[in-house]
RNA sequence: CGGGGCGUAGCUCAGCCUGGCUAGAGCGCUUGGUUUGGGACCAAGAGGUCGCAGGUUCAAAUCCUGUCGCCCCGACCA
């Protein structure tokens, strides 16, 4: 492509809306605009890389074993409420009526495809004999986000390829979920990302049924919890601590149980501020329901609670907070004053909270706090969970290391769904006793948008954008340094010529203008090789070669260029395909 | 949805507090000339309903009210 001929805004200024690294590279470089908030055009720069990255996705799937087909993104509403999906989705979901002659249709635009894929897989498929399958396909989705943030990052409409497997076992189900990882992991590392799969929330089915693919990054919606050492990875929902229970001993140093009035201090922030101690001095008892039942959660004041801990270590299967009126029964006090101190419910507590020598807590009665609270002697604990949020520094649950918090883009995900909408959606089979089941499923979605925002993300320098060779929108830039010169222009057009010709991805920068400010942009949209035509080195027969990260530039013959420049590519490729895992 | 910020030329911004001639600058754009290896220089230009609506006033980019849009923090995100 002749630069002339295409489109390529760059932009010297960062536009005043953008503040984070990929959304004013992104838009400096030239390769989105913003159409309105959470809305963005792809450019040609931009929808190159998108596409190179997409192919990338297609080919490892394909080799995965998974069949691409394409579903409509206009999706008829019952098939969400049959799931339920309509309620959970709630705002998200983007729906509306159209009119057909003299009725009103209820559609909604896809965010996901479970329901629509399982309608069609449960109405073609009904023996084990036709199973396993997985399909996939890469679709835009839609997705009302209450706060579309972050450029590309966060959208209401965005790329994903979304990939759903349906067997007869958890046998078939966990090899597919096996192929799918694998697959994830080269389809990252070939994008030349850094990425982290981690373990994330899963909801009932438990175990590792879910993992997510991060990149770690500093603005990363994202919380993860990273063992350097072992290579423990998970989110922060689901992150697991190394700590022990400790001993359950009532304090040598246990001072006198005391009440003091805290008129209105309901929260942490308030009653510390109030009483003067700190948070870490306190005890925070939320009183949850887990299955209906009330049960007091005790947690560290200065610690935040995980509910998917706390529903695993009481073996419930749903778990909320409680509502006000529980709360004045179990503790007798309004919202705000809960203690363990004679509080009229199961306690369960986190292993930070014994150790915590007079302790300051809700005296279950209005507007008053106890200081002097020690265990053992004025509450009882058996045993004590992992039940709140890792830290940083927290020790590792797999080995002697400690954990490092991070901030990450999730970029794909793998889940094995069951048989959530097999059920609802009666995709059965029959085995080969002429029972029927329903089929077990899996889901594996990728951002395709954020695999190049990850990129713009984690790789740049103060220049601009640093493309691996996979993703570039070109590989190679052939900057003539003046077009108006015939010798320089005839043997740049030779070389984009022949380069084309042999199949490799080539920018001819033709532009009238000067050599520094081709030179910037051409460092600014980050192709990966340049190729310098003219001046000095042309009247010595020789042409400058620099990948975009080499600090200078190296001079070859002209005959030689264009072999030195698949030579290059080459090796680079390979450099690249060393790093993607088998 | 709660909190905060911002809307003036394609982009970055000044002017607004304290109302007053024809609304400014830099970059970009057009034309001509000089230049030509890291975002050149000179000259001449084009380009603005000051987000929108209403109000106050002799007079509004500026003050008031409403509204729309965008950004950030939080809540939310099968």
């Amino acid at each position: 492509m002749r630069w002339s001929k295409t489109f390529i805004p760059t932009m010297k200024e960062n536009p005043s809306d953008a503040e984070i690294p990929s959304h004013q590279l992104m838009l400096r470089a030239g390769l989105i605009r913003q159409l309105m908030a959470g809305a963005y055009s792809y450019l040609p720069l931009g929808w190159r890389s998108v596409r190179k990255a997409e192919q990338i996705v297609r080919e490892e799937m394909d080799r995965a074993g998974a069949i691409e087909l394409f579903l409509p993104a206009l999706q008829p509403i019952d098939l969400f409420e049959k799931t339920g999906r309509k309620e959970a989705f709630g705002n998200v979901l983007i729906n509306f009526h159209v009119q057909r002659g003299d009725r009103k249709v209820h559609l909604a635009l896809g965010p996901t495809h479970e329901e629509v894929i399982t309608d069609l897989i449960g109405r073609h498929l009904n023996s084990y004999r036709q199973l396993p399958i997985c399909v996939y396909q890469i679709q835009t989705k839609f997705r009302n986000e209450e706060r579309p943030r972050f450029g590309v990052l966060r959208t209401s409409e965005f790329i994903m390829k979304d990939a759903y497997s349906f067997g007869t076992s958890l046998e078939q189900l966990n090899t597919v979920y096996d192929q799918m990882y694998k697959a994830y992991c080269r389809i990252f590392a070939r994008c030349g990302l850094t990425y982290l799969p981690v373990e994330a929330e899963s909801g009932p089915i438990g175990g590792d049924a879910s993992h997510e693919f991060m990149v770690p990054a500093n603005n990363g919606e994202d919380r993860i919890v990273h063992c350097e050492g072992c290579g423990y990875a998970a989110n922060l929902e689901r992150a697991e601590t190394g700590r022990k229970a400790p001993a359950l001993a009532t304090s040598p140093a246990a001072a006198a149980l005391q009440k003091v009035a805290t008129p209105n201090a309901t929260s942490i922030e308030q009653v510390s501020r109030m009483l003067k101690c700190k948070p870490e001095q306190m005890i925070k008892t939320l009183i949850y329901k887990a299955d209906d039942k009330p049960v007091a959660v005790l947690i560290r004041g200065d610690h935040e609670a995980n509910e998917a801990k706390i529903r695993r270590a009481l073996g419930a299967k749903s778990l909320g907070l409680a509502d006000e009126k529980t709360i004045r029964e179990v503790t007798g006090a309004p919202v705000g004053f809960a203690g363990p101190v004679g509080i009229k419910c199961s306690v369960i507590a986190d292993h930070d909270v014994p150790p915590i020598a007079n302790a300051i807590t809700g005296a279950n009665e209005a507007d008053a706090h106890l200081t002097g609270v020690n265990v053992g002697r004025d509450y009882q604990l058996t045993t004590t969970h992992d039940l709140r949020m890792a830290l940083a520094d927290d020790a590792c649950p797999k080995c002697a290391g400690k954990l490092k918090l991070v901030h990450g883009i999730e970029v794909g995900h793998v889940f094995k769904l069951g048989t959530k909408y097999s059920v609802a959606l009666a995709a059965e089979f029959l085995d080969e006793k002429e029972q029927r089941h329903p089929m077990i499923m899996g889901c594996y979605g990728i951002g395709v948008n954020r695999i190049v925002a990850s990129l713009a993300e984690t790789s740049f320098d103060d220049n601009g954008l640093i493309w691996p060779l996979s993703v570039a929108p070109y590989e190679v830039l052939v900057i003539p340094l003046n077009v108006t010169e015939p010798d320089t222009m005839q043997l740049a057009e030779r070389f984009y010529k022949e380069l084309g010709e042999a199949g490799v991805d080539v920018l001819l920068d033709d532009r009238d203008a000067r050599a520094g400010f081709k030179f910037k942009d051409a460092d600014l949209i980050g192709v990966p090789l340049r190729l310098v035509i003219g001046g000095k080195g042309l009247k010595e027969g020789l042409v400058e070669l620099k990948w975009r990260t080499d600090a200078a530039p190296t001079k070859v013959p002209i005959v030689d260029a264009i072999a030195r420049v698949r030579e290059m590519l080459v090796e680079r490729r390979a450099q690249d395909a060393s790093r993607v895992p088998a």
